[in-house]
DNA sequence: CCGACAAGGTCTACC
DNA sequence: TGGTAGACCTTGTCG
Protein backbone atom coordinates (compact mmCIF):
# COMPACT_ATOMS: atom_id res chain seq x y z
CA UNK A 1 0.00 0.00 0.00
CA UNK A 2 2.95 2.73 0.43
CA UNK A 3 2.82 4.34 -3.25
CA UNK A 4 4.98 4.96 -5.48
CA UNK A 5 5.78 8.81 -4.27
CA UNK A 6 7.58 10.11 -7.18
CA UNK A 7 4.53 9.24 -9.37
CA UNK A 8 1.47 9.54 -7.05
CA UNK A 9 2.23 12.28 -4.96
CA UNK A 10 -0.73 14.26 -4.62
CA UNK A 11 -0.50 17.83 -6.50
CA UNK A 12 -2.65 21.05 -6.20
CA UNK A 13 -3.33 20.35 -10.10
CA UNK A 14 -4.17 16.75 -9.55
CA UNK A 15 -6.68 17.74 -7.07
CA UNK A 16 -8.31 19.97 -9.31
CA UNK A 17 -8.67 17.83 -11.85
CA UNK A 18 -10.05 15.33 -9.73
CA UNK A 19 -12.45 17.42 -7.98
CA UNK A 20 -13.75 18.93 -11.56
CA UNK A 21 -14.26 15.52 -12.89
CA UNK A 22 -15.72 13.87 -9.62
CA UNK A 23 -18.05 16.85 -8.42
CA UNK A 24 -21.47 15.35 -10.15
CA UNK A 25 -21.26 12.06 -7.96
CA UNK A 26 -19.71 14.35 -4.63
CA UNK A 27 -22.32 17.47 -4.87
CA UNK A 28 -24.61 14.18 -5.32
CA UNK A 29 -23.27 12.67 -2.27
CA UNK A 30 -23.53 15.32 -0.13
CA UNK A 31 -27.49 16.00 -0.84
CA UNK A 32 -28.20 12.83 -0.11
CA UNK A 33 -26.45 13.67 3.31
CA UNK A 34 -29.01 16.20 4.09
CA UNK A 35 -31.39 13.83 3.49
CA UNK A 36 -30.95 11.68 6.71
CA UNK A 37 -32.31 14.58 8.53
CA UNK A 38 -35.39 14.62 6.95
CA UNK A 39 -36.08 10.96 7.67
CA UNK A 40 -36.07 11.66 11.47
CA UNK A 41 -34.87 11.79 15.15
CA UNK A 42 -34.01 8.28 15.41
CA UNK A 43 -32.16 7.94 11.74
CA UNK A 44 -30.03 11.36 13.05
CA UNK A 45 -29.29 8.93 16.20
CA UNK A 46 -28.25 5.91 14.17
CA UNK A 47 -25.82 8.33 12.02
CA UNK A 48 -24.63 9.36 15.69
CA UNK A 49 -24.21 5.68 16.60
CA UNK A 50 -22.35 5.04 13.39
CA UNK A 51 -19.56 7.83 14.50
CA UNK A 52 -19.72 6.15 18.09
CA UNK A 53 -18.77 2.84 16.38
CA UNK A 54 -16.65 3.97 13.29
CA UNK A 55 -14.00 6.32 15.82
CA UNK A 56 -10.44 4.50 15.63
CA UNK A 57 -12.18 1.82 13.36
CA UNK A 58 -13.36 2.81 9.70
CA UNK A 59 -16.42 3.90 8.16
CA UNK A 60 -16.28 0.30 6.55
CA UNK A 61 -16.37 -1.62 10.27
CA UNK A 62 -18.84 1.42 11.32
CA UNK A 63 -21.57 0.27 9.05
CA UNK A 64 -20.97 -3.21 9.88
CA UNK A 65 -20.80 -2.90 13.42
CA UNK A 66 -24.28 -0.53 13.37
CA UNK A 67 -26.09 -3.19 10.96
CA UNK A 68 -25.79 -6.12 13.76
CA UNK A 69 -27.66 -3.50 16.74
CA UNK A 70 -29.27 -1.37 14.13
CA UNK A 71 -32.92 -2.53 15.59
CA UNK A 72 -31.14 -2.04 19.50
CA UNK A 73 -29.67 1.11 19.94
CA UNK A 74 -33.05 3.54 19.94
CA UNK A 75 -34.20 1.65 22.70
CA UNK A 76 -32.75 -1.68 23.02
CA UNK A 77 -30.72 -2.82 26.23
CA UNK A 78 -26.82 -2.88 26.56
CA UNK A 79 -26.25 -6.58 27.66
CA UNK A 80 -27.94 -7.31 24.44
CA UNK A 81 -25.86 -5.26 22.36
CA UNK A 82 -22.65 -6.44 24.15
CA UNK A 83 -23.95 -9.83 23.55
CA UNK A 84 -23.93 -9.60 20.09
CA UNK A 85 -21.32 -7.75 18.91
CA UNK A 86 -19.38 -10.12 21.67
CA UNK A 87 -18.02 -11.99 18.86
CA UNK A 88 -16.32 -10.64 15.25
CA UNK A 89 -16.84 -6.58 15.91
CA UNK A 90 -14.32 -4.65 17.67
CA UNK A 91 -14.50 -2.93 21.22
CA UNK A 92 -17.83 -4.59 22.07
CA UNK A 93 -17.97 -3.53 25.53
CA UNK A 94 -17.08 -0.11 25.49
CA UNK A 95 -18.88 1.08 22.87
CA UNK A 96 -22.38 -0.04 23.11
CA UNK A 97 -22.02 1.37 26.30
CA UNK A 98 -21.21 5.04 24.63
CA UNK A 99 -24.60 4.65 22.62
CA UNK A 100 -26.28 3.82 25.83
CA UNK A 101 -24.92 6.47 27.58
CA UNK A 102 -25.41 8.86 25.31
CA UNK A 103 -29.08 7.98 24.89
CA UNK A 104 -29.42 8.49 28.27
CA UNK A 105 -27.59 11.62 27.99
CA UNK A 106 -29.75 13.21 25.12
CA UNK A 107 -33.35 11.85 26.86
CA UNK A 108 -32.37 13.72 29.50
CA UNK A 109 -30.65 16.76 27.24
CA UNK A 110 -33.12 17.23 24.39
CA UNK A 111 -36.04 14.46 24.94
CA UNK A 112 -34.48 12.70 21.69
CA UNK A 113 -35.51 15.80 19.68
CA UNK A 114 -32.27 15.57 17.61
CA UNK A 115 -32.71 18.00 15.01
CA UNK A 116 -34.56 20.65 16.74
CA UNK A 117 -31.61 20.29 19.16
CA UNK A 118 -28.89 20.70 16.67
CA UNK A 119 -30.84 23.58 15.02
CA UNK A 120 -30.98 25.37 17.99
CA UNK A 121 -27.15 26.11 17.93
CA UNK A 122 -25.40 28.44 16.03
CA UNK A 123 -23.78 27.02 13.78
CA UNK A 124 -20.45 28.16 14.06
CA UNK A 125 -20.88 26.32 18.01
CA UNK A 126 -22.11 23.50 16.73
CA UNK A 127 -19.69 21.07 15.99
CA UNK A 128 -17.25 22.06 19.38
CA UNK A 129 -20.47 21.83 21.58
CA UNK A 130 -21.29 17.93 20.52
CA UNK A 131 -17.37 17.54 21.08
CA UNK A 132 -16.87 19.07 24.18
CA UNK A 133 -20.05 17.72 25.14
CA UNK A 134 -19.18 15.11 28.20
CA UNK A 135 -22.06 13.19 28.33
CA UNK A 136 -21.74 12.46 24.54
CA UNK A 137 -19.62 9.84 25.16
CA UNK A 138 -17.45 8.44 21.96
CA UNK A 139 -17.36 11.66 19.93
CA UNK A 140 -14.48 14.14 20.05
CA UNK A 141 -13.86 16.52 17.06
CA UNK A 142 -13.12 13.91 14.36
CA UNK A 143 -16.16 12.12 15.01
CA UNK A 144 -18.00 15.44 15.44
CA UNK A 145 -17.70 16.49 12.30
CA UNK A 146 -18.17 13.25 11.06
CA UNK A 147 -21.82 12.92 12.15
CA UNK A 148 -22.42 16.48 11.39
CA UNK A 149 -21.27 15.92 7.81
CA UNK A 150 -23.57 13.05 8.01
CA UNK A 151 -26.56 14.66 8.42
CA UNK A 152 -25.83 17.69 6.66
CA UNK A 153 -24.20 20.14 8.26
CA UNK A 154 -21.54 21.10 6.27
CA UNK A 155 -17.75 23.40 6.71
CA UNK A 156 -16.28 20.85 9.30
CA UNK A 157 -13.15 19.13 8.26
CA UNK A 158 -13.20 15.61 9.17
CA UNK A 159 -9.30 15.28 10.17
CA UNK A 160 -8.69 11.58 10.05
CA UNK A 161 -5.73 9.74 9.18
CA UNK A 162 -6.07 9.73 5.70
CA UNK A 163 -7.09 12.99 5.16
CA UNK A 164 -4.11 14.03 7.19
CA UNK A 165 -1.71 12.25 5.17
CA UNK A 166 -3.40 14.18 1.86
CA UNK A 167 -2.70 17.23 3.56
CA UNK A 168 0.88 16.81 4.29
CA UNK A 169 1.61 15.71 0.57
CA UNK A 170 -0.16 18.79 0.03
CA UNK A 171 2.20 21.15 2.32
CA UNK A 172 -1.09 21.95 3.70
CA UNK A 173 0.61 20.81 7.18
CA UNK A 174 4.38 19.85 8.85
CA UNK A 175 4.94 15.90 9.32
CA UNK A 176 4.46 15.97 12.69
CA UNK A 177 1.27 17.36 13.15
CA UNK A 178 -1.20 15.64 14.54
CA UNK A 179 -5.18 16.41 15.71
CA UNK A 180 -4.94 16.18 19.33
CA UNK A 181 -5.51 18.10 21.97
CA UNK A 182 -8.90 20.10 20.53
CA UNK A 183 -6.69 22.78 19.83
CA UNK A 184 -4.61 21.55 17.07
CA UNK A 185 -7.48 19.78 15.45
CA UNK A 186 -8.55 23.64 14.97
CA UNK A 187 -5.61 24.28 14.20
CA UNK A 188 -4.99 21.98 11.44
CA UNK A 189 -8.83 22.61 10.87
CA UNK A 190 -7.95 26.66 9.96
CA UNK A 191 -5.07 25.42 7.76
CA UNK A 192 -7.35 23.17 5.78
CA UNK A 193 -9.99 26.09 5.26
CA UNK A 194 -7.45 28.21 4.47
CA UNK A 195 -5.96 25.97 1.75
CA UNK A 196 -9.51 25.25 0.09
CA UNK A 197 -10.31 29.50 0.15
CA UNK A 198 -7.45 30.03 -1.42
CA UNK A 199 -7.62 27.32 -4.10
CA UNK A 200 -11.97 27.90 -4.80
CA UNK A 201 -12.02 24.34 -2.93
CA UNK A 202 -15.13 23.99 -1.05
CA UNK A 203 -14.39 22.20 2.24
CA UNK A 204 -16.55 19.15 2.22
CA UNK A 205 -16.15 18.40 -1.55
CA UNK A 206 -12.55 18.65 -0.87
CA UNK A 207 -12.97 16.27 1.67
CA UNK A 208 -14.82 14.00 -0.21
CA UNK A 209 -12.52 13.70 -2.91
CA UNK A 210 -9.61 12.80 -0.48
CA UNK A 211 -12.01 10.11 0.98
CA UNK A 212 -11.76 8.81 -2.81
CA UNK A 213 -8.43 8.81 -3.02
CA UNK A 214 -8.78 6.41 -0.01
CA UNK A 215 -11.22 3.97 -1.12
CA UNK A 216 -11.71 4.19 -4.96
CA UNK A 217 -7.68 3.92 -5.56
CA UNK A 218 -6.70 6.77 -7.58
CA UNK A 219 -3.69 7.64 -6.20
CA UNK A 220 -3.10 3.45 -5.82
C1' DC B 1 3.80 -16.71 6.00
C1' DC B 2 4.05 -15.60 10.93
C1' DG B 3 4.47 -13.32 15.15
C1' DA B 4 5.28 -8.89 17.25
C1' DC B 5 3.73 -4.62 17.64
C1' DA B 6 2.09 -0.10 16.31
C1' DA B 7 -1.91 2.56 14.67
C1' DG B 8 -5.96 4.98 15.39
C1' DG B 9 -9.92 8.32 18.03
C1' DT B 10 -11.67 8.80 22.43
C1' DC B 11 -12.07 7.99 27.30
C1' DT B 12 -10.52 8.22 32.19
C1' DA B 13 -7.09 8.84 35.59
C1' DC B 14 -3.48 11.30 37.17
C1' DC B 15 0.56 14.59 37.28
C1' DT C 1 -5.90 23.87 34.11
C1' DG C 2 -3.71 21.60 30.71
C1' DG C 3 -1.24 17.99 29.23
C1' DT C 4 -0.30 13.05 28.87
C1' DA C 5 -0.21 7.93 29.84
C1' DG C 6 -2.81 3.84 29.66
C1' DA C 7 -7.04 1.44 28.29
C1' DC C 8 -10.15 0.11 24.89
C1' DC C 9 -9.57 -3.78 20.95
C1' DT C 10 -8.71 -5.40 16.44
C1' DT C 11 -6.54 -4.62 12.18
C1' DG C 12 -2.78 -3.46 9.49
C1' DT C 13 2.05 -3.18 9.02
C1' DC C 14 6.68 -4.52 9.66
C1' DG C 15 10.65 -7.36 10.46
Amino acid sequence: MPRAETQNRLTLERLRGDLARWQPDIRARLLEFRDVRQRGDEAVFKELCFCILAANSSAEMGMKTLAAVDDLVWDGGLAEMQSRLSKGFRYWRIRPAYIVATREHLKAACGMKLRAWLDSMPAGERRDRLALDKGIKGIGFKEASHFLRNIGFEGHAILDKHILNCLRELGVIGAKLRPTPARRYKLIERRMRKFAQENGLDMDELDLVLWRYKTGKILK
